[in-house]
This record gives structure tokens, C-alpha cells and sequence, in this order.
DNA sequence: GATGCGTGGAA
DNA sequence: TTTCCAAGCAT
């Protein structure tokens, strides 16, 4: 017990002193911007602090107030979300906003039972928002949380969530400033208690660190194996006119890159479309074959062979799409990897 | 409870 | 090159 209130406090303390000062923790009399901090915990959902640093403020420039995202179009939505990954949270920031205005007078709630009713918001999220926000003793569990836990408590075996929430909550009872200790955790996990060589010799807590004492902090938790990456087999065709414009279509509602634009293209978990099947996709008169590469995401290696066309027509929700138009568009980073090695320029290119 | 959902940096 | 995984969530 002693213990716990003197890693608490060491943690809120460390935060306090080393923060960095990160755009959604700039404060006004105090007080967060919950609105800014929604974006930021929406955003931050498995993507890395410096990916979302990129486009944090564009974000909130395009919509900046949650009014202004519940007005918007799920399309401009999608446009700003571009290349970020995981596109469903933009689809679903943009539901959150739309009911905050709606049940709840365009205030996010602050209670973690009402901030868990919106649509992606889960226990962390609502758990973040509601003591960092709004200074509620609730606890929160992230990779990083899960990682330092089990490390001062020499938890060992994989990671283990049922337990390091019921620790999590434990703790956070303790603190003066739950917001505080909570993010201090997190902190700690990104900055010092990494899951590859952490900084032992720098950590504020080392001497209450079990893990640590022992020698297990590089085994503490015990990695766990990852489902093999499953092919996909892609052609693309990129149809251009006289303009020099794009031929785009939607992909559908669910699944991989959902709801994004694309160049007509076909995908099997068996092999790639044969060339003639290629050409009836856009009924063009010339194609040709422009590119291959390999796209990789979490679950899938997606093999692209490219090709380029002339003389295609445009219908059947296809629209021919301009360089400048393509900002506006949601569009992933496969897809403009896909243009690009066509040979066809565009605007809002892939990310470094 | 396992799986699918993106992307890119680090080792 | 390959593997890991990063302020998770929904189904």
C-alpha cells in the first residue's frame, strides 16, 4: 500500500516535471479542450504521437469545433483522415460528434458509462478523456500501461489486460491529479519503460520496479505471436482521359480501406485477374501494364499489378478525378502509391 | 475471444 | 529483410 501511493506519487511528479508539451495538452485556465483532446485520443488510437503531430492541427483547422464536425460531410471527413490508417475512427469521430450535438447539447460527456456510448469510444478512450479531461479518479489501460504494470509488478507471462485494469484502477484512487497520473503512466511507457531496451538507469520508479530488480524488463511482458500476413492478389487500373484526369471509384462500405477511392480494381485471395479481364473493368481500348509492387498493412500483403489505360469511360459511380480534387477525397496510402507508379502526379502525396 | 482494421518507424 | 508494435475498438 505504501508502495503504491509512493509510485503514484513519483509518476504524477515525474509527468509534471517532463511533459512534453504536445498540441492537445495545451490548456486554457487549466482546462483542456475536450473537444481537442477527443481529436487527439480518437487519433492517437494506435498510431504513433509523431504520425498524428503531422495531422493534428489540419484536422482542427478544417473542423474546429465538434459543431463544425457534426456539420460536416462524412466525405471531407475522410478527405482530412487521408493516409492516417484505421479510417473507420474517422467515420466514427464524425458519429461522435454528430451525437454529442444531439444528446447532449454539443458537450462531450464527462461520466466514462456515458463517454463509453459513443460510437468508438471504448474503456480507454472514455477512461482518458474522462480524467484527463475532466479530472475523474478512472482508470486507463493502453499498450504502454499494460507494459509498465506488468513490469513493477514483475507480472510476467503475456500481456494480461483483466489484470493490469484492475491494478490501473487501484492506483488511480490513489492519486491526487487521476488526469495527471494517468498520462504520466502513459508517459513512462513511451519515453522510458520501452518494450526494447528500456532506460532503466532514468526511470523515476526503478526502485520500486520488480521487473527491474530481477532482470526481467525485456521479458516482462511476453510478446505474443501475431497471425500470419494473408496475400491479396490486386489489379489496378489507372484510366486516364485528355485532361489527364483519374478514373475513381468507392470501395465499398466495409472491410479494407473502407469507403475510400480508388482506380477500378479487382481482388482475389487467389491469384491476379488475367489481362483481359483487366480491360473489360473499364471497356478501355489501350492498357498496359505500368507497375508491381507489394503493399503491406497489419493483416494482409496486398500484391498490385498496375496498369495504365486509355479511352475508358467513366459511369457506374466512376468519376474522372483532377489532381487538385484528389486533396479531397479520402484516398489511402496504397492507392496513391498505386497512381504514382503510373506515372500520374497528384496532390497530398504519400507521406514521406 | 479471436480477428480485422493502416501506416510507418525502429531494431 | 523481417518483426514488432503504436494513447484501441467493433464484431
Amino acid at each position: 500500500m505504501k508502495r503504491d501511493r509512493q509510485l503514484v506519487n513519483a509518476i504524477a511528479a515525474w509527468f509534471a516535471a517532463s511533459a512534453r508539451p504536445l498540441p492537445w495538452r495545451a490548456t486554457t485556465r487549466g482546462r483542456r479542450d475536450p473537444y481537442r483532446s477527443l481529436v487527439s485520443e480518437i487519433m492517437l488510437q494506435q498510431t504513433q504521437v509523431a504520425r498524428v503531430l503531422q495531422r493534428f492541427e489540419p484536422f482542427l483547422e478544417r473542423f474546429p469545433t465538434i459543431d463544425a464536425l457534426a456539420a460536416a460531410d462524412e466525405a471531407d471527413v475522410l478527405a482530412a483522415w487521408s493516409g492516417l490508417g484505421y479510417y473507420r475512427r474517422a467515420r466514427m469521430l464524425h458519429a461522435i460528434a454528430k451525437a454529442v450535438r444531439d444528446h447532449h447539447g454539443s458537450n462531450i460527456p464527462r461520466q466514462v458509462e456515458s463517454l463509453m456510448t459513443l460510437p468508438g469510444v471504448g474503456r480507454y478512450t472514455a477512461g482518458a478523456i474522462s480524467s484527463i479531461v475532466f479530472g475523474q479518479p478512472e482508470p486507463l489501460v493502453d499498450g504502454n500501461v499494460l507494459r509498465v504494470l506488468q513490469r513493477l509488478d514483475a507480472h510476467e507471462g503475456p500481456p494480461d489486460p483483466a489484470w493490469a485494469w484492475r491494478r490501473a484502477e487501484g492506483l488511480v484512487r490513489m492519486a491526487d491529479e487521476p488526469g495527471v497520473f494517468n498520462e504520466g503512466l502513459m508517459e513512462l511507457g513511451a519515453m522510458v519503460c520501452t518494450p526494447a531496451s528500456p532506460k532503466c538507469a532514468q526511470c523515476p520508479v526503478a526502485q520500486w520496479c520488480r521487473a527491474g530488480k530481477q532482470g526481467l524488463q525485456e521479458r516482462v511482458p511476453e510478446p505474443k505471436r501475431r497471425a500470419q500476413r494473408r496475400a491479396l492478389f490486386a489489379s489496378a487500373v489507372v484510366a486516364t482521359n485528355a485532361r489527364g484526369y483519374t478514373l475513381m471509384e468507392q470501395r465499398p462500405g466495409r472491410g479494407l480501406w473502407a469507403g475510400l477511392w480508388q482506380p477500378p480494381t479487382i481482388e482475389s485471395d487467389e491469384q491476379h485477374a488475367e489481362p483481359e479481364q483487366v480491360r473489360a473493368l473499364v471497356c478501355a481500348r489501350v492498357v498496359e501494364p505500368a507497375a508491381t509492387f507489394s503493399f503491406l498493412t497489419t493483416h494482409r500483403e496486398v500484391r498490385f499489378v498496375v496498369y495504365r489505360a486509355t479511352g475508358a469511360r467513366a459511369g457506374g459511380g466512376r468519376r474522372w478525378v483532377g489532381p487538385a480534387e484528389t486533396t479531397l477525397l479520402g484516398i489511402g496510402n496504397a492507392q496513391r502509391r498505386v497512381i504514382e507508379s503510373a506515372g500520374v502526379a497528384m496532390q497530398g502525396a504519400v507521406s514521406s
